[in-house]
DNA sequence: TCTGGGGTCCTAGGACCC
DNA sequence: TCTGGGGTCCTAGGACCC
């Protein structure tokens, strides 16, 4: 049996959800910016054709916003999270399958609907996610992941597909690869796209017939395994069981210039924090910790620019926020330097294993089951009251540094509807 | 003045060992 | 004049994704 794969994909996803709950962007260009309001990540078709690209930074688009009356939103994870579990609700009812992608997108597994009139089938799909959630959706079809992000893509950019393209046993897969620039492949990134563009690969139906010693070489195995799934040999299979997670970090960019140590102390004990509830959340505990902290980037002249991090090792992987923070406070005091306008810092943790199977050291001194009971009681605490109801006092209370979120909307589905920090819109 | 955050995988090269 | 070879493990960096 030939495998069958669905992409779903949220169409303009953060801006949807703003959408569903505020009918006056309904037509309007609306745009929705990352963390700290630095970046566009999220566009209306409006926003789109005013020529506002993906992922530029908010002030080189600025006056264009200004100009058109677009409006203009911070991210509000919390909605746009809330609103994801609703599609794939939805979604897992139509297919023994499902792969949850990414916050706007999953597979489906179709290959036992061959029987089916799939472009029908997604149809359904597609009408019942909108009147059950508000949310509008592209889907592709395709016998391999990579056909299906075609499909999806050519679907939700052609008028004549309504948001359905079935790629499987179809007459214009060749066309459909030969529209598809070889830079909106899925796994060929812009380093890539560029190789393949000097070696005369521009588009997906050459890269499909190209050579592959050519490919391996130059474009690694993952290269290699792209071009199979284009020639419909799948090599990226379903993930319904994803594997445990290897990594977590948790960082930001400051609001304002960061230059005193208590204050980047205060930001590293809430990123800590933060890192240590993730781990609880997913019951896993870590053996490594890193800080950084970090001057901007982005600089080139005019200011000294200054990276560093210094990683901890836990002989007995932790969870415990108690232990983490302390640890993470002086390992910034080991990295601070005077004179310096640090821009970000964060926390990763790496190493990470089931919290069920840590392994205590010999000579541990602590009484793990003792915190483990507090760290317990603080999260019950913070998930059954409004969030950060107890928190650390190393976190600060005024937060100077703190990122910003001028125009964040409303948690609108979630219990703690907590008023925005700024009011909500402008125009 | 203003440029996000959080992940994954692969490879080359160094360290180390026998 | 001559300077082994081959294996494993780890890490940093680069590529990709959303």
């Amino acid at each position: 049996m030939k495998s069958i794969f669905a992409l779903v994909d949220c169409n303009n996803f953060y801006v949807s959800c703003e959408r569903v709950f505020d009918r006056r962007l309904a037509g309007r260009a609306v745009v929705v910016l990352s963390n700290n309001d630095g970046c566009v990540v999220a566009r209306s078709n409006e926003a789109k054709q005013l020529g506002i690209g993906m992922g530029v930074p908010f002030f080189q688009v600025q006056n264009v916003i200004e100009k058109h009356g677009v409006l203009v939103f911070s991210s509000n994870y919390t909605l746009y999270g809330d609103m994801s579990q609703r599609v794939m609700a939805t979604l897992s009812r139509f297919a023994p399958k499902l792969e949850i992608y990414s916050i706007d997108e999953a597979f489906l597994d179709m290959s036992t609907f061959a029987h089916l009139d799939l472009t029908e089938y997604a149809r359904q799909i597609r009408e019942t996610v909108k009147k059950w959630t508000g949310i509008p959706v592209s889907i592709g079809i395709g016998h391999t992941k990579t056909l299906a992000k075609i499909a999806n893509r050519l679907a939700k950019h052609s008028q004549k597909t309504q948001g359905v393209l079935n790629l499987t046993d179809s007459p214009w897969l060749d066309r459909a690869l030969e529209q598809t620039d070889v830079a909106n492949i899925w796994g060929v990134g812009s380093a890539y796209a560029q190789k393949l563009k000097n070696k005369g690969i521009t588009n997906a139906l050459q890269l499909r017939n190209a050579d592959d010693g050519w490919v391996r070489r130059n474009l690694t195995v993952m290269g290699l395994r792209s071009v199979y799934e284009l020639r419909g040999e799948s090599c990226f299979p379903l993930e319904v069981n994803p594997p445990p997670q290897k990594g977590l970090a948790v960082s930001r960019s400051f609001g304002t210039r960061v230059e005193k140590l208590e204050d980047l102390q205060e930001a590293i004990a809430l990123y800590a924090t933060r890192a240590a509830e993730k781990l609880r959340r997913q019951k896993l505990a870590a053996h490594l910790m890193t800080v950084f902290v970090m001057t901007n980037l982005f600089e080139t002249k005019k200011e000294k620019r200054y990276f560093n991090s210094h990683t901890v090792e836990f002989p007995t992987a932790t969870n415990d926020t108690t232990e983490l923070l302390s640890r993470a406070l002086a390992a910034v005091q080991k990295i601070y330097r005077p004179s310096y306008r640090f821009k970000k810092a964060g926390v990763l943790l790496e190493g990470l294993i089931d919290q069920d199977k840590v392994q205590a050291c010999l000579f541990d001194p602590t009484d793990r089951a003792r915190s483990q009971r507090l760290m317990q009681t603080i999260d019950h605490i913070n998930s059954s009251m409004p969030p950060d109801t107890l928190r650390w006092a190393a976190s600060g209370l005024q937060r100077p540094w703190q990122t910003k979120f001028q125009k964040r909307s409303r948690c609108y589905t979630t219990n703690w509807n907590e008023l925005p920090e700024v009011k909500s819109n402008q125009n």
